[in-house]
RNA sequence: GGCGCGUUCGUCUAGGGGUCUAGGACGCUGGCCUCUCACGCCGGUAACACGGGUUCGAAUCCCGUACGCGCUACCA
C-alpha cells in the first residue's frame, strides 16, 4: 500500500500572508486534493524575536476567505498536534539528545562576537564564510564544565567530510552539493529554541509529511535537512522546490515594489477566486489553453510535472484584468452585494431601484467593487458647467428638452428601457426645433446634465438621476447660463 | 567570494528533434461601434541569451560562455 499524501504550508507568524507564501499553500493544498491526501498548516515560530500578536489567527482568517481549508492546523487541530512549534519543544530537545548521542551534534560555546570575527576575516580572504567548527573539538569534559559554569551555549549539526549528499527535487531533477560547502548548521539556539532545520526535519518526520513543497529559497538549505534525515535514520520526505515570484525587476517579490500581503489585495477589492487563479498560473500551466479556473477544476488539473523552474514576475496589470473578468461574471445580484458596501451614506437618500440601476449600468468593465463604486458616485455628481458656453440656440433647445420630458408619463420613469428611446425622441425632436443635431444635441446635453464631456450613455443616466433629478439638472443649467449672459 | 538554480514576445506562458515562416493570454497599439469615455468586436506589435557540438534536421539533446536570481544568521 502506498504512503497517505501530506503536505503541509508552514509559514512563520510575521503578521500577513505573502503572496508567495499563499502560491506554496495553494500547490499543497491542490497537489494534496489531487492525490487524496491531506494538508496541514503548522506555525513556525521559532523566533521569538520576530513574533506578531495575531497572527496565527490572520493566517486562518484570511485562508477562510480564500476558501483554501487545512485538514490539520493550530485551529482545528489534529492527530499530530500542537501545530505551533514553540509548544512543541521537548521533541526537539530530543531529537538533539539523539543527534549528540550518534556524534551528529555538539555542543558550541562561540560568541556571536566571535563567530563575527571569523566571518570578517574569512571575507577579507575571499574565502566562503561558513563555521570553522572551532567548538567541535572540546572535549566531553570540558564542556560538561563550561555548561556547569552556566556558559551560553548553541548545538551545531556535524557535518561529515568530503561527501557528496544529493537532493532529488521533483521539479528540478536531482541536485548535489559537497559536504565541505554545508555549514555546520546551529540545530539548537542558546535560548532553547530551535531553528528552522532542525525543527522543520523533526516535524515534518513526526507530521508524517510525504512532500515537502516550497519556495526555491529553500533548496540551498535542503541537503542539511537530507542530511540531518539521514543522522535521525529517517526516510526523507519527497521534495519540490517552488520557483520564485518576482518584482518587476526580477529579484525576490518584495515590499519594496507594490503589495506583498494578500490582505493588501483583499482590501483592494480582489476577489479570492480571481487572485487564487492568477497566482496559481505563476509557476504551474494546463495542459490546454484554458486559463480561467475554479478551485475544483485547478485540483483536477494540477500536477507538480506541470511546473515551470523559472521565476515568474507578479504582473499587477494581469491580476487586475484577471479580477474584473470575475467581477463580469458576477450576477447582478452578486455584484450589487459587492458594491453596496462601498456606497457613501448620501445615496441612500436616492431610490434604490435608481441606485441599483446606476450598478448595473456602470458596471461593464468595472475593476473591482470599490471602483464601481466610485463611478456610481460620479454619476450622481452635480454637474457644474460654468465652463462651458452656449448660444441662443443651444439655450433654448434645453429648455425644450426639459418640456418634453416634463411631459412623460410618470410610468416611463419607472421603465428604464422605455425611458431611453423617449429620452432619445424627446432629444432628438428638440434638436430638430433648433437646428441641432447629432454631437450638437448630446454633447450640449452631456454638458448640461453633467459638465463633463465624458461619462456614461446620457440614456442610462437619465433613469439613474429619475425625472426630478434630471430636470432639477435641466433647469439648473439653464438658470446658470441665463444668469452668466446677464452679469458677463 | 563560495554553492545552487534559472534563461522562448515588455510580462505570464505553450512547445519535450521535423507539423514552428514559434501558439495563447496580459500589456501596448491601429480600426470598427458610438452622443463622449469605457465596454465590446476585428487586426497589429513583439521572443527561442550567445558560441560550439550531436543529427539529414534543434527552440527542443550535450558542452561551454554570458547574464539574472537565490542561499551563504543563534531568520524563516
Amino acid at each position: 500500500m502506498t504512503k497517505e499524501i501530506r503536505t503541509r504550508f508552514a509559514p512563520s507568524p510575521t503578521g500577513y500572508l505573502h503572496v508567495g507564501g499563499l502560491r506554496s499553500a495553494l500547490y499543497n493544498y491542490l497537489f494534496a486534493r489531487k492525490m487524496g491526501g491531506k494538508l496541514l498548516l503548522r506555525v513556525e515560530d521559532t523566533d521569538r524575536t520576530r513574533l506578531v500578536e495575531g497572527a496565527v489567527e490572520n493566517f486562518i482568517e484570511v485562508f477562510d476567505w480564500l476558501g483554501i481549508h487545512f485538514d490539520e492546523s493550530p485551529a482545528v487541530g489534529g492527530p499530530h498536534a500542537p501545530y505551533v512549534q514553540s509548544e512543541r519543544l521537548n521533541l526537539y530537545t530530543e531529537a538533539t539528545k539523539t543527534l549528540a548521542e550518534k556524534g551528529h551534534a555538539y555542543v558550541c560555546f562561540c560568541t556571536s562576537e566571535r563567530l563575527e570575527q571569523v566571518r570578517a576575516d574569512q571575507q577579507a580572504r575571499s574565502l566562503p564564510p561558513m563555521y570553522d567548527k572551532h567548538c567541535r573539538k572540546l572535549s566531553k569534559d570540558e564542556v560538561d564544565a563550561r555548561i556547569t559554569a552556566g556558559e551560553p551555549y548553541v548545538w551545531r549539526m556535524a557535518v561529515p567530510d568530503n561527501e557528496v549528499v544529493e537532493v532529488h527535487d521533483i521539479i528540478r531533477g536531482d541536485v548535489n552539493f559537497e559536504t565541505s560547502t554545508i555549514d555546520d548548521q546551529v540545530l539548537m539556539k542558546s535560548d532553547g529554541y530551535p531553528t528552522y532545520h532542525l525543527a522543520n526535519v523533526v516535524d515534518d518526520y513526526d507530521m508524517r509529511i510525504s512532500h515537502v513543497i516550497r519556495g526555491e529559497e529553500w533548496l540551498p538549505s535542503t541537503p542539511k535537512h537530507v542530511l540531518l534525515y539521514r543522522f535521525f535514520g529517517w526516510e526523507p520526505p519527497q521534495f519540490a522546490h517552488l520557483p520564485l515570484l518576482l518584482n518587476p525587476d526580477r529579484s525576490k517579490m518584495s515590499k519594496r515594489s507594490g503589495d506583498v500581503a494578500v490582505e493588501a489585495y483583499r482590501d483592494k477589492g480582489i476577489l479570492p477566486d480571481a487572485l487564487l487563479n492568477f497566482v496559481a498560473l505563476l509557476g504551474w500551466h494546463p495542459q490546454d489553453e484554458r486559463e480561467f479556473f475554479t478551485l475544483e477544476e485547478l485540483v483536477n488539473e494540477f500536477s507538480l510535472q506541470r511546473v515551470n523552474k523559472a521565476g515568474a514576475v507578479f504582473d499587477q496589470a494581469k491580476l487586475r484584468w484577471m479580477n474584473t473578468e470575475y467581477l463580469a461574471r458576477l450576477t447582478h445580484d452578486e455584484m450589487w452585494d459587492g458594491v453596496a458596501p462601498h456606497l457613501p451614506s448620501e445615496l441612500l437618500t436616492e431610490s434604490a431601484v435608481r441606485v441599483r440601476y446606476a450598478v448595473i449600468s456602470l458596471r461593464p468593465g468595472a475593476e473591482s467593487f470599490q471602483d464601481l463604486a466610485a463611478k456610481v458616485v460620479e454619476a450622481f455628481a452635480p454637474a457644474d458647467i460654468s465652463n462651458d458656453s452656449w448660444d441662443e440656440a443651444q439655450l433654448s433647445f434645453v429648455g425644450e428638452v426639459a418640456d418634453g420630458l416634463s411631459t412623460l408619463p410618470a410610468g416611463t420613469w419607472n421603465d428604464f428601457e422605455g425611458l431611453m428611446a423617449e429620452f432619445k425622441a424627446a432629444a432628438n425632436s428638440a434638436g430638430a426645433k433648433h437646428g441641432l443635431k447629432g454631437k450638437g444635441i448630446w454633447m450640449t446635453l452631456r454638458m448640461a446634465l453633467t459638465g463633463r464631456e465624458h461619462g456614461p450613455e446620457l440614456g442610462r443616466l437619465v433613469g439613474i438621476w429619475g425625472r426630478e433629478g434630471t430636470l432639477n439638472r435641466l433647469h439648473a443649467a439653464i438658470a446658470a447660463k441665463l444668469s452668466q449672459e446677464q452679469s458677463p
